[in-house]
DNA sequence: TACTTTTGCTTAAACGATTAAGCAAATATA
DNA sequence: TATATTTGCTTAATCGTTTAAGCAAAAGTA
């Protein structure tokens, strides 16, 4: 049994020929003959010949690895970008590392170490929501390798950039519940720092205006949009002197912890209490009722992302201009909000 | 501004030593004075030196990456075996590359194809749904390289494996079931040759003998334990002149799809009929009525799979005995199947 | 004092690929 | 026919580290 992996000497060594020539004949080089690409590709297979990496990467300064950064994969929206952002990657020869930060913005710095460390060719991210601080992301741009960020991750460092409209997506929920009769809509919302968020809020604000529905700041609350802390933000609304008819929370999980106090409480949804959450994660259209929420493309997002990393990693030194995409977004209705308007007659 | 990275080369030149030296200070090699290790480590936090991981790599034939399979990365479980199992691996000085199958046999083998072309020193794996064929573990066996399974992998390759009691999980669920009153209990399993979901198939029909309830081919289906699987199987059970009065399901996930059927039905659950799932995913917890299910100590698993990768790496030549470990899991007994015996009197 | 051992480094050869430079033979051009 | 160009390869350096081998100087031992 053969202990060593085969090597491009080998593979020299068999046709008499140098290392130079069998590594020129595996890229098609222009200047090797087509009989000498034949041969060597014949052997390379024989001998089962894997090309070592490291050597190539070390060599040619190339990793052919993309570091990918989340806040965690267990989300519908992260894994479905992931995949879709991996198949064009893998086309066109590129490998990912997955990270998670776990919301972390320690562990979102370590693990730009860490693929810093892994030579990646460039890295493809979207922020905790701790982060705040951006100088480790300056980081991986003064190596000079593309930074490509999504969804969370729209901000000054200028770098491509791939998300929804998230405050368009505001305005779409608000018309919504505002055409199934509600009046006094309240937002639980992520932290304002974070530019996603603070889009969705400034969006949620501006439509309210434009519609001339009551603009209380109780009715405005940011949260850290877990599971539970969506509990506690909606028993605080529901502790008002005067309750909001109708929430609009920025993500599914606060949501579904909305959803929980409200089914507790005995709220009927959508009769008393309308409830729109976002992202679109599959529970949404499993509990009772189902949740009326935002689809984020995640396939698209992924996509471009990917397609944008290649563009930047061709274009070597010339820098196209920067990517600023900026997707639209699409309103799910379900029953959580969708209330029979000739029924209620407030 | 700095275009290159700093080397031991640079850092040697400053201390007008060797690089060898300024290798072995880095190392922490006994024989270099501990001034000149002192030395050498402040100029390399002075010239921010990031070692050359490719280089090290390629010299000394250990890249410090160990590659993960899952069959995807937005289950539960997965996400956390892989959270725990990155935070040993870390402590230990490695980084995971995470790649995903889709439960695809040929995405699978694709994805060791690529883990082994990234020159990882060790792949940590739980198979695919579909697969079946075993020879491509085989390659990563005769490249010398440890393999770990976990979950979806105990079988005859005759490598480390960590997963939970199945069969003992069978029994517990039925014993439960019983214990609820329920006298006709079907099964939607997985599919037979996968091992675990054989082993519970075994389980299942060896507490159904033990405890005397019929043992009716009827009531146990194969399945692929998707959502909408989930659906028909529910619905197949349901049209038997002699329908069950519980139903196991071997994933959580085929059981939603169980209980979306029966919901829609207007069939009582727990009252007509109890259901129990397996995974304790988040939504077992959100839907109505809640389900139970069967905890398979996620944490535990990821902790001990990396544990006994670094076992077999610091063994280098010397093989210790294989580690088979069982873990007992736990039933979470929820609203699904815990009804109440004093009301119901068949 | 004379020898052995230890300490603290240096030298130089790897690891396996890529690539700039070069050279002879084959082919094209004048 | 003489010269220029192209073709098809080789040679040797290189990427940044690790490491086996070696060599003085310092320290220990008899």
């Amino acid at each position: 049994m053969n202990k060593k992996r085969t090597t491009i000497k080998d593979i020299a060594n068999v046709l008499n020929i140098s290392p130079a020539a069998v590594s020129k004949a595996m890229h098609d080089d222009s200047r090797i003959s087509e009989k000498t690409k034949k041969a060597v590709k014949r052997v390379a297979k024989e001998l089962n010949y894997q090309p070592n990496h490291l050597a190539s990467a070390l060599r040619s300064g190339k990793s052919n690895l993309v570091g990918v950064i989340v806040p965690r994969t267990n989300s519908n929206f992260f894994s479905s970008v992931i995949e879709n952002m991996e198949g064009v990657l893998n086309k066109a020869g590129y490998n990912i590392i997955i990270t998670q930060s776990n919301e972390s913005f320690e562990k979102e710095c370590k693990n730009i170490d860490t693929l810093l460390f892994t030579q990646v060719d460039g890295i493809i991210a979207s922020m905790a929501n701790e982060t705040v601080d951006l100088s480790h992301y300056e980081k991986i741009k003064s190596k000079g390798i593309p930074l490509i960020l999504f969804d969370r991750g729209e901000n000054d460092l200028n770098v491509d950039y791939i998300g929804i409209d998230d405050y368009d997506s505001s305005h779409m929920i608000i018309e919504h519940l505002i055409s199934k009769g509600c009046k006094r809509i309240a937002h639980i919302g992520g932290f304002r720092r974070t530019r996603i968020f603070n889009n969705r809020i400034r969006g949620f604000i501006d439509a309210i205006h434009k519609h001339n529905l009551p603009h209380d700041e109780d009715l405005i609350v940011e949260s850290s949009l877990t599971l539970e802390d969506g509990r506690i933000k909606m028993q605080e609304l529901l502790t008002l002197d005067n309750p909001p008819d109708a929430v609009y929370v920025a993500s599914d999980y606060a949501a579904l912890g909305a959803l929980q106090v409200l089914n507790e409480q005995n709220i009927k949804v959508p009769e008393e209490m309308c409830l729109v959450g976002f992202g679109n994660e599959p529970f949404t259209s499993l509990v009772s009722p189902t949740i009326t929420t935002v689809k984020q493309h995640s396939k698209q997002i992924g996509k471009i992302a990917a397609e944008t990393f290649i563009k930047r990693i061709k274009a070597k030194n010339w820098k196209p201009k920067l990517e600023k995409n900026i997707l639209k977004s699409e309103l799910i209705v379900r029953n959580s909000s969708n209330r029979d308007l000739s029924i209620k007659s407030t």
